[in-house]
DNA sequence: GTCTATATCGCGATAGAC
DNA sequence: GTCTATCGCGATATAGAC
C-alpha cells in the first residue's frame, strides 16, 4: 500500500503553505522594504514543502530507508533540484529537526501561563505522542554516526534543543518543589524520561493492537509514565 | 574506535563454544548414539558463533546498518558461507531474535519459584535492560516491512515469543491480583510497557550521559517505570 | 534553479573452483 | 562447506544542458 505509484506532486507545496501556521515564517522576506520578492517567498514555500516531506517519511520510515529519490518525488520535484537546497541526505534531515525543534518551542511558548508546572509537562508528552501517533514525528535510529555527527555540528538544531530542555528543565523543577513530581528522581532523569516517551515503541504496539484510539493511548501511556505500574493509593484529586 | 581494522576472527568461534551457557545446546546432537559427530558439533558451534556476531552487531548498529560482510567478517569465514547457513540476511536476524527468545524462556523458567510474582515482572524488566546496556539486545527497527514479514512467518521465533508472553501474562495477573500491580491497567498494556522498556533510549541517554553505572542506570529506570514520575505517598515497605 | 542523464559505490546475493 | 571473484541493483550524489 505505501510505495511505487507516483504520489500526487502538486499537492504538497499547496499545504506547506496554507498549513503548518505553527511557527510564524517569512520574517525576512517580510523586511525588506515593501517588496517581499516574490521569488524568494516561492523559494521559501519549497523547502518548507520539502521539510514537510521529510518529516513524514522519516516519520514512516526512518532515516535509513527514507531515500531522497521518494522526497523527491513527494514533493514533485526532481532529486538534483534538492540538492541545491540541502547539500546531503543528513542535511536534510538536520532541516527537518530544526523544523521540529521550532515547533516545539512554539507550542511551549503557548502553553496557558497559568497552568502548573506538572501540567504543563503533561500537555509537553501528549503533543509529542500525538505527534508520533500521526506520524509527524521524525524519528532518527539513534545509532546512525554520520547523522548524529551532523546534527550536534548544527547549530540552530543544537541550541534549539538546549533552550528547550532548559525551559522544562525549569517546569521540573518547579514540579519537585510544589510536591508534584517525584523529588527522588534528579531533573535530568525526568526531562529524558520525557524525550523517551516521544519515541516509546509502546506507542506502536497499542496502535497495532486496534483496540484503543489515538487520545486512549495518549492517556494510558500519560498515566503509566506518570503513575507507574505499580499499584497506588487512589489519589487525593 | 569501532570499525575498519580487522577484528580479531578466531576469536568469536572459540567464544561461542565456552560462553554463552544459558540455553542448554546440542540436544539433537547428543542423541544420534554415543558419536555425537564432531562434525555436527563443529558446525553447531559455527552456527553459534555467527548468532553471538549477529547479536552484537544488531545491538550496536540496528539491522539496517550492519552488513553481512561485517557479520562474516567478525566470525572470521567468507560471506558465500554465511549464506551456506543463512540464506539471507534477514533469516540471520531472525535466528539471532529466535536464540533471544530462548535466552528469556531459560531466563525466566530458573526465577526463584518463591518470588512474588511482582518481582518477577521487574526481574524481568532488569535482565532485559541489562541486556540492552551491555549491547547483547538485537535491536529491529520496528519499521523494516521485508524483516517484520519474515519474523512473523518464523513459527518457532512466534511460538516462543507467544509461549514468553503468556507466561509473563500470568504473573501480571497475579501480581494485579496480589494487589503489588495497578489494577486499572489492562494486563496487555503492562505487557507492552514492560517489553518497551527493553529498548527505552532513555536507557542510551543516561549511559552517555555517564554519571551513573549500568546498575544504577538500571535502578533509575525501574523506579520510574514502576513507581511513575509523579510524587507519591512514601511507600509502606 | 530546474531538469535529464550518469557517475560512483556499497551491499545483498551467487557462480564456480576446490 | 569453504573460498575468491563477481553480478545486479539501488541509492547518494553530480554533470551539464536549458
Amino acid at each position: 500500500m505505501p510505495s511505487k505509484s507516483a504520489p500526487a506532486p502538486a499537492k504538497a507545496s499547496l499545504d506547506a503553505i496554507s498549513l503548518n501556521p505553527s511557527p510564524p515564517k517569512g520574517l525576512r522576506a517580510a523586511n525588506a522594504a515593501l517588496k517581499p520578492s516574490f521569488k524568494a517567498q516561492m523559494l521559501q514555500a519549497r523547502e518548507d514543502a520539502i521539510i514537510q516531506a521529510v518529516n513524514r517519511l522519516l516519520a514512516e520510515k526512518g532515516f535509513d530507508l527514507m531515500t531522497v529519490d521518494e522526497v523527491a518525488a513527494e514533493v514533485g520535484i526532481a532529486k538534483a533540484s534538492l540538492y541545491k537546497h540541502f547539500p546531503s541526505k543528513e542535511d536534510l534531515a538536520a532541516a527537518a529537526m530544526v523544523h521540529m525543534i521550532s515547533r516545539a518551542r512554539y507550542f511551549l511558548d503557548h502553553l496557558p501561563i497559568s497552568a502548573k508546572p506538572i501540567d504543563k509537562l503533561k500537555s509537553l508528552v501528549r503533543w509529542m505522542m500525538g505527534l508520533q501517533l500521526t506520524g509527524q514525528m521524525p524519528s532518527l535510529p539513534s545509532q546512525n554516526s554520520s547523522l548524529r555527527a551532523n546534527l550536534i555540528a548544527n547549530k540552530v538544531y543544537l541550541e534549539g534543543l538546549i533552550q528547550v530542555s532548559d525551559l522544562i528543565g525549569e517546569w521540573i523543577v518547579e514540579a519537585q518543589k510544589d510536591g508534584s513530581l517525584c523529588q527522588q528522581t534528579q531533573p535530568i532523569v525526568v526531562l529524558y524520561t520525557l524525550y523517551s516517551r516521544a519515541c516509546d515503541p509502546v506507542l506502536e504496539f497499542l496502535k497495532a493492537g486496534g483496540q484503543h484510539t489515538d487520545d486512549e493511548i495518549i492517556e494510558i501511556v500519560i498515566a503509566t509514565c506518570f503513575d507507574g505500574l505499580s499499584a497506588r493509593q487512589p489519589a487525593k484529586s
